[in-house]
DNA sequence: CGTCAAATCACCCGAAAGAATGAGTGCGTT
DNA sequence: AACGCACTCATTCTTTCGGGTGATTTGACG
């Protein structure tokens, strides 16, 4: 909290300068004052993003990290990209079949595909597999 | 996705009409250029937290509601606290028979729960019945 | 060219899961 | 007392899962 009120007095603080430093220019060079107030509406609108993820972000980030996907537990775990595909028709409720279907591969192939993903979530069922991949951000 | 892009043709309509209208008031009144500038950059400052939310906001509503669980779906669907408890293990990725172990019931009544809290959220599946619980919010 | 990993598929087998049906018990309401 | 409802359990049967093993193909890499 003490952050978040520290972040906002630099806003105020940089917007003061940028307001200084937009007067000085604008007596000085003979650029319009259209383009100016472009900046200002650019890096305020910039700042009115940051701002409203900081606002709102806070439940988001910590609660849903909006999945940015782990690559390095993919790769640690030597999960292969087919095999993702089958753990995220996995974890929207589908079955094997359904999920061979719609790979066109056959059961077998699928079987296969979750098999190696269960050894290598170190798991031993599908239920657990979608929870362990979705704490590991794998899946979101 | 052409909603968002005809949103932000209006956003850049209004900046061309606010500056035209700031470019007015300026020759015409005697403010302070600052304040002008103020108000270009409250506004879009209100314009990007608008923004932000637009672009993280869906997500975040969606997903992840913080859990406040919903009772109307509860008793809508008619689904007992029993079949609730069941429903959070399933979720846990516990197997039929550990859950029966840890609520003290046989395998066979797990087994009745988890028929009737199927048919209750419409599934016939445990995966999709977790996703769809979820989803009601009747569990985390 | 040999090697290795990924992807594909097959077969077997046992264990879970799920569907269908029936039924007994306890508890609160009418 | 009679009724509905949640909870319990059982039995039977079918489907799906998951483990284990082995085989082929393809593409990348040294």
């Amino acid at each position: 909290m003490k952050k978040t009120i520290f972040l906002y007095g630099l806003a105020l603080a940089v917007l003061v300068l940028i307001m200084r430093m937009i007067e000085y220019r604008f007596l000085v060079r003979d650029l319009t004052l259209e383009f100016y107030i472009g900046l200002v509406a650019l890096f305020f609108t910039a700042l009115g993003i940051w701002v409203g993820l900081r606002f709102t972000g806070k439940k988001v980030v910590v609660i849903n990290p909006e999945f940015r996907f782990n690559e390095k537990e993919q790769t640690q775990r030597g999960i292969s990209k087919r095999e993702l595909e089958v753990l995220g028709l996995m974890a929207e409720g589908l079955a094997n079949q359904e999920i061979a279907d719609q790979l066109f591969v056959s059961l077998n192939t699928v079987k296969t595909h979750s098999s190696n993903l269960f050894s290598k979530l170190e798991v031993s069922r599908r239920t657990q597999a979608i929870q362990k991949a979705k704490e590991l951000n794998l899946i979101p």
